[in-house]
DNA sequence: GATGAATGAGTTTTCATTCAT
DNA sequence: CATGAATGAAAACTCATTCAT
C-alpha cells in the first residue's frame, strides 16, 4: 500500500504546486491573463502536466477559489470562536479582514472577479464552490450572532451581509481610489453597532 | 434637409438598437463572454456595421456604461437635490439604486469587473469613465450631506462610502445568492441613520 | 450635342478629381495605405461615386500611375527633342530627373511602389500600363542615342538602362539614407560617358 | 540528451519548412498577397502552428530577409576579400549578385517595398534589418576599394553606390519587362571600371 | 447620377485542449 | 507519467464592393 499512497501525496502535492502556481499567474497577469501557457510555465510543468490534474481551465480556477477561500474562512472562523464580548471579538474581525485583504489586494480582487469576470459556463459551476464557502461563512457569523441573540434589531444573516458590505465596500473604495484615509476599523464597528443593536 | 435629418435620426437609432443588443449579450453571456460576433448577431447586424457606429469593443462598452449611468446619476441628482427631510430623501436614494441595479445585474457586475480586471485590459479607459461617475456621485452626495451638517459623527465622504457600501454589499449578496429575501430599503436605512447620526 | 459633350467634360473632370485625391491619398498613406474610404473622404466625393468613374481599385490604381508617367515622359521627351550637343542634353536631364525626383519623394517611391508591393493580380494590368509607358521613353532615348551612332560602344537601350539606372540607384541611396551628399550630376554624367563612349 | 537533440533539430528544420513555404508564398502572391494563412496552407500546418515558430508576421518576414540577406553577404565577402586582381573580384561580384537576384525576385522586390510603404507600418523592422545589411555591404566595400586607392577618381562610397546601382537597375529593367536580353557582367564591369578609374 | 449604410470575407493573433512520442 | 508540438475555433478589426434610396 505504500506505493500507493506515496504516489497519492505526490499527487496532491503536484496539485498545490500548480495551485499555488496559477495564483501567481492570477496576481501578475489578472483574471483575463490567467492562462494554461503561464500556469504551464510559472509551475515549471509542461502544458499537458497540468491536464493530468486538472480537467479544465475551469476545474483549475474552481479549484483556487476553494483554496483561498478556504484559507480565509479558517482565519474568520478562529477568531468569531473565541469566548469573547461582542465588541472585542467584531473588533478583531474587522481589523483581521482590513488587515488581510489590505496586504492582499490582489486576493480580494480575485474574489471580486469571481462574481464578475467569469464567463457564464465557468460561472456555474464556479458559483456552486463560492456559494458553499460564502455559506459556510455565513453559518459560522449566523451562530455567532445567535450567542448575543435578543441584543439585535435584525436577522443574523442581515447582520453579517450589513457588516461585511461595510468592510467590502471601504476597501474597493481603497483599492479603486476615492477614499485616501486610512479605513479604521473603529468606525466600522461604532455605525455597525449603533445602527443594528436594538 | 429633411433627408438628412432623417438620416441623423435612423443613425442614433440604430446607435440605440447596437447599445441595446450589447446590453442584452452581456446580460446572457456576461462581460468575457460579449464579443463583436455576438453583438452583431444579436442585433441583426454585420460585424463590418457595429464598427461603423462604434470604433472599438471598448468604446461599445463605454458607451453602454455612459448609457446607463446617465439615467441612474440624473435620477439620483433630482432625489437629492429636493426640499424634503432627510430620511424621505434617503429612502428614495436607497430603492432607487436598489431597483436600477437588481434590473441591471451585468451594468452592476461590469463596474466591479472594470476595477478587478488587470490595468493594461480593455478596461482602462472604462476605468476612467467609472471613477468620473463616481465622483461626480460623491460630490453630489458630499453637497447633500452638508445641508445637514452637525447631525452626523462622520464626514460626508465617509457616509457616501458607507451608505453605497450597504447597498453594494446587499446586491452582490442578492446576485450571488446568499440572500434570498427582497432587499428593503427601510433596513439600510435604519441602520445608516442609527449608525452615524449623533 | 453639346449637352453630351459638357457632360463628357464634366465626367473627365470628376475623374481627374478623383486621381487627384488618389495621388494625394498615396502621398500621405502609401501604397498600403490607400483605401477606398481615404480617396472618397479626399475627393469629397461618396464611396459610391468613386465606382461610377473607376469600376474597381485596381482600375484606379492603374490610371493613377498612367496619369503620373505621363507627365514625367513628357518633361523627359521635351529635353531630349533639342538639337543640342550630348552632352549638354545629358546633363540636362539627369539634372532634371535628379530636380524632378528630388522635390517628388513620394512620386519616386510610388514609381518604386509600382514594382514592388502590388498584389499580383492588380499587377498584371499594372505591368502593362507601366512598360507601355517605360517603352515609349525607352523608344526616345532609342531614337536620342542612335543620333550620335557610332560613338558608343553599347546599344541604345543599354544605354538607357545604364544611364537611368545610375539616376535611379543614387536617388534610393539618398532617399533611404545610404548617401549624404548632394548627388552631383556632373559625377553621373562623367562616368556615363567614360564608361559607354569609344 | 539525444531527445533534446532532436527536438531541437526538428524545430529547426519546422522553423526552415516554414520560412521556405513562405518564401514561396512571397513568389506565388507578392508581397502584398503575404498572409499567415497562405502560410499556414503552403507550409501544411495550421496557423496557430506558425506562431509557434514565429511571434508575428512582422518578425517571419524579417527572417525571411535574414536568411537570404546572409548567404549573399557571406558569399560577397569571401569574394571580396581574395587576393587577386580588381577586375577579377568585380566580375564574380557581379556574376554573383545578378544570379542571385535573378533567382529571388521577390526578396529583390521586398527590400525594395520596406523602402516605399510608409513609415508606420509593418515595415519599420524590416527597414531597420535592410539598413544594417546595407551599411555593413558598404563597410565591405569601402575597405575593398580603398586597397585600390589612388586609381579611382571618386570615393569609396560612391563607387559602391555606382556599381550596386547598375547592377539594380538592370535587374529592375529585367524583372519588369523593359529588357529582354540576358543581363552581362561584363557590360556592367566595363562601363563601371571605364567610368570610374582615373 | 450620387449617396453612404451595410456587407462579408479577409486580416493578424490568442489559447484551451489533444495526442503522438 | 510527462512532454510540448500541433490544432482550430475563436477573438478584434479592416476594407473593397454593392445597393436601396
Amino acid at each position: 500500500m505504500s506505493i500507493k499512497e506515496r504516489r497519492e501525496r505526490e499527487k496532491k502535492q503536484r496539485k498545490k504546486t500548480i495551485l499555488i502556481a496559477a495564483m501567481n499567474v492570477l496576481n501578475e497577469s489578472g483574471f483575463t491573463g490567467l492562462s494554461m501557457d503561464k500556469v504551464a510555465e510559472k509551475s515549471e510543468l509542461s502544458k499537458g502536466a497540468i491536464y493530468l490534474y486538472f480537467a479544465s481551465k475551469e476545474e483549475l480556477i474552481i479549484e483556487i477559489f476553494w483554496m483561498k477561500m478556504k484559507q480565509l474562512a479558517e482565519n474568520i472562523n478562529k477568531i468569531l470562536e473565541r469566548n469573547e464580548p461582542l465588541e472585542k471579538i467584531l473588533t478583531e474581525y474587522i481589523t483581521l479582514a482590513l488587515n488581510f485583504y489590505t496586504h492582499e489586494e490582489e486576493l480580494f480582487k480575485l474574489m471580486l472577479s469571481a462574481f464578475t469576470s467569469v464567463p457564464h459556463d465557468v460561472m456555474q459551476e464556479l458559483r456552486k464552490s463560492i456559494n458553499s464557502v460564502t455559506n459556510q461563512q455565513k453559518d459560522v457569523f449566523v451562530k455567532f450572532f445567535l450567542k448575543f441573540e435578543g441584543q439585535f434589531k435584525y436577522e443574523p444573516v442581515e447582520l453579517f451581509l450589513i457588516l461585511r458590505g461595510m468592510i467590502t465596500s471601504l476597501l474597493m473604495a481603497k483599492f479603486f481610489g476615492s477614499y485616501e484615509k486610512d479605513i479604521e476599523s473603529d468606525m466600522i464597528l461604532d455605525v455597525f453597532l449603533k445602527g443594528v443593536l436594538k
